[in-house]
DNA sequence: ATAATAAAAGACATTTTTATCTTTTATTAT
DNA sequence: ATAATAAAAGATAAAAATGTCTTTTATTAT
């Protein structure tokens, strides 16, 4: 596995590609989403339903349904989603399990992973979810390969 | 979980209090480690039956037997023990989850993920398995909490 | 040689993550 | 009102990670 769990890495694509989908105010359904980002559909359906219960993607039942995101919801930053999905843990757990994180007893790797850790919370904070509406329009960014 | 997984970070905190331990020339034994890094002893157990036949870390049966490192053991990059454990994908992979990280058709994140990961990477390459040996032992570092 | 020691190996169990399938509910268009 | 649509919810299942316990093998000291 990588530096996300699967579950967070579909969530991120989901969400970049139901913002590049949406962005004319239209909405776009589980199957197309998860078509296009290579994600089990019943899967990412769930990890949707639970984006959607704490507002950080919108959803609509029924005909011309979907899901899609609102202004407010473009402008968030990718690190919402991270947190939603796989908790924050990732900025600040130890990075060698020890049950706390801090300068006081740190473990040898703190210094080090701390710098590290922050860059990757700096980055996720400072990415919008609409960011690369543009570049995935252009095919410069993909979600599947 | 964080970065790394379980088995990883019991693996690391292992790796380095064998080295604090056994910097004497003698060897430590699977439950005072186990107790001392606080892990699943037999679990442990596992993860250093591995690493000794990666040849990573020593091992020898029977009275006065246990692990200990070698000084090219001691010398060799932490990453080697992240390798070990939990393969390179956290060195290479996507952090999205496709299939192929490169900047041919790169996903959203690869610019900036790429800076966070060769981070890792350089941080992870650049320390040593002994090096916290003398920090150990002042206490000024910890495995446990 | 024998007994004691400690890692290696094997078998098994639990938990978490990831995945699939079916039924229900809300919404829309007719 | 009715039928069609699409997400929400529920039930199950497979796979992987994590954890425990027992038996075997190699080594050492006596
Ligand atoms: S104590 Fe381990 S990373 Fe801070
Ligand atoms: S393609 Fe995603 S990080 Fe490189």
């Amino acid at each position: 596995m990588g530096i996300f769990s699967k579950t967070c890495e579909y969530a991120v694509r989901a969400v970049f590609f139901i913002a590049q989908q949406t962005a004319d105010g239209s909405r776009v359904g589980i199957k197309e989403i998860a078509v296009n980002i290579d994600s089990p559909e019943h899967f990412l359906a769930k990890i949707l339903q639970d984006l959607s219960k704490r507002g950080i993607i919108q959803s609509v039942k029924g005909p011309n349904g979907g899901f899609y995101l609102d202004a407010q919801n473009l402008s968030r930053p990718l690190s919402d989603v991270i947190e939603a999905v796989d908790g924050g843990g990732i900025f600040r757990d130890c990075g060698l399990g020890l049950k706390e994180c801090s300068s006081k007893n740190p473990c040898p790797l703190h210094h080090d992973f701390l710098d590290v850790r922050n860059r990757l919370q700096n980055m996720l904070e400072s990415i919008t979810i609409g960011q690369f509406n543009e570049d995935l329009n252009l095919g410069i960014v993909v979600l599947k390969k």
